[in-house]
DNA sequence: TTGTAAGCGTTATCAC
DNA sequence: GTGATAACGCTTACAA
């Protein structure tokens, strides 16, 4: 093997121009894929690069360049395994390459919240952001992002922005299909446990709702709506004010599977069968719902095969418009939904 | 505000030192926070700094450094609520510091993983590097990392390694007291399902639960052990190797909280009763361990405070070897565990 | 098609 | 104590 400086450093780009007799530049332009370069001098190049497993230093790369080949992923989302679902998304994406992930947690209720997000930006000299809902949903964020001039990836419940610059999912119709579902098993009174104000999806989800009860003549007042924050002790609670109301619902949709789950323990205690007594679905298909008992009729969202799309268009920009940006839910039936007691009858 | 070069290009290290009217390296001692400093220079210095809001650049250090402020974190790890909670506590740890997050989950079973974590380590020239198990209890990673030159921290269920490299529980010590627990109830046969062959946890919650037994004179023979392999339908399959054998337990400790939700799936289907009919124990005291029903008595893992406190290790190596590396961890008794029937007659 | 020179923003060396 | 000067490894002018 040729010679290096010394010692056993890594090889820099000085050696590789040294060694395969050509400039700095010239070798540059072999790395970045110029275009105008004599078919030999690049082969030459290329093999004195595999011959000393030369890797370019991404530390210098981003000096050189102000941006760093880091995707940032900005996110303050109470459901842990939507998290973890989309930073492997990421991963699916980046894997292979010269990417890194770099994941940045915050406090949405932090009243430094845009200069935090501004330092964490202009500090890393990030290549791209995916912000995640709710957040996501704040036109502010995206602002901030052209401001700094930051490529941007919103995940969202609807259409929050242009294909560029949006993976999205259909909540609204998503639960429409599912209550639908409950209806046509013979359900009448269907309760929905919403999520948290300020969430567009927990808004997308209630219309859902509302969509497919009005749709069949149904009822949907405020005396079958209780909120909850998406987290499992608020769905307990709204639980709890769902089925100890006079005349409780056959059935309650919950606008996720940790407060379905909450559901399905108010049950329990109040020693209702589901889906005998009481049907539940939820909204994610999160490990959870599989896991609880009975397992959790709810709607899967394709957070992984987003979060790759996401990703991908932060690293190939001019391909972004083009690249998926609408993802369809799965509706999963199990064995949390069953028809009401005597509810064909009624029917 | 005192001239930049030019619009509103962030302040460098050049604007401080122009402006304070000390050179580049004067400036520079400033922010290493250099002993040998005039303590009037380092004041004017100081106030300039604040004046433009100068923030120095991460990669420009990076470069010249040859080491990167950036933590890295390595796992392939079936469980998501503990790799979430670990990434949760590192990020205490650099919340409002210099460093950033970057995560690399691998497949251990992929031919090319020491080249993959190598190629990670040099390429973003990490500063440290967080290990989760079953990877943490291969030495052989501590040599590669030793050889980089990377520093590193071990997470791990016993004493993998010094104290400047190790972030511990004590499983073994936790599901003895755990299964002691159980004996104290009334329990006389209790079964085990046991993680899979490689981890360490699953080997020294194995032991734990023998010691339990052995010391009270119990049966622990291998009829009363079952494998999983950290999974809930491996947990299943488990469970029902354990509950439809000739002698079924009337307690089962399952290694960790899906697989005991596994086991508590399976007795539902098999029409008992949870915990009149056989007491369930897990281990992680994950979400999943609160949310299922009957809410599961099980062992609360530290994780979040063991990687905030990876974390420093890596980030002040000089302090390293005094701070806390053993972590204790905590019973929970949740409804799922309860007296045999008969069981206080039997004992 | 290729090379030269000058950065990118920081730190290390070694004088003063 | 402080300051020129030269790295660090790469890229972008601008020539040739």
């Amino acid at each position: 093997m040729a010679s290096r400086g010394k010692g056993d450093a890594k090889p820099t780009i000085n050696d590789v121009a040294r060694i395969s007799g050509v400039s700095k530049k010239t070798v540059s332009r072999v790395i970045n894929r110029s275009p105008l370069l004599n078919q030999a001098t690049r082969e030459k190049v290329e093999a004195v690069i595999a011959e000393l497993g030369y890797v370019p230093n991404p530390q210098a790369r981003a000096l050189a360049l102000r941006r760093n080949f880091v995707l940032g992923m900005i996110y303050d989302n109470p459901n842990a395994q939507m998290v973890l679902n989309f930073q492997e998304g990421v991963l699916d994406a980046i894997r292979d390459s010269e990417f890194a992930l770099v994941i940045h947690p915050v406090d949405r209720s932090s009243p430094t919240l845009f200069d935090d997000i501004r330092q964490f930006i202009e500090q890393q000299r990030l290549y791209g952001v995916m912000i995640l809902p709710p957040l996501s949903e704040n036109d502010d964020f995206a602002a901030l992002f052209d401001e700094l001039g930051c490529n941007y990836v919103r995940m969202g419940s609807a259409e929050l922005d242009d294909a560029a610059h949006l993976v999205q999912s259909n909540d609204r119709q998503a639960v429409r299909e599912a209550v639908e579902f409950l209806v046509d098993l013979g359900h009448r009174r269907i309760g929905l446990v919403e999520g948290p104000d300020g969430f567009r999806s927990a808004l997308e989800r209630r219309e859902g709702w509302r969509d497919a009860l009005q749709a069949r003549g149904l009822p949907c007042g405020p005396e079958l709506i209780a909120q909850g924050s998406y987290t499992f002790e608020t769905g307990r609670a709204a639980g709890e004010c769902l089925l100890d109301s006079a005349d409780p619902p056959s059935a309650i949709f919950a606008s996720n599977d940790v407060m379905a789950a909450g559901v399905v323990h108010v049950a329990r205690e109040r020693g209702l069968d589901v889906p005998g007594d009481v049907s539940v679905v939820g909204f994610d298909d999160t490990a959870i719902a599989a896991t609880i008992w009975p397992p959790l009729t709810t709607v899967r969202w394709p957070i992984r095969t987003m979060a790759r799309s996401a990703a991908l268009k932060l690293i190939h920009p001019e391909a972004a418009a083009q690249e998926q940006s609408q993802f369809p839910t799965e509706f999963v039936p199990r064995a949390s939904t069953a028809a009401p007691k005597g509810g064909a009858a009624i029917s």
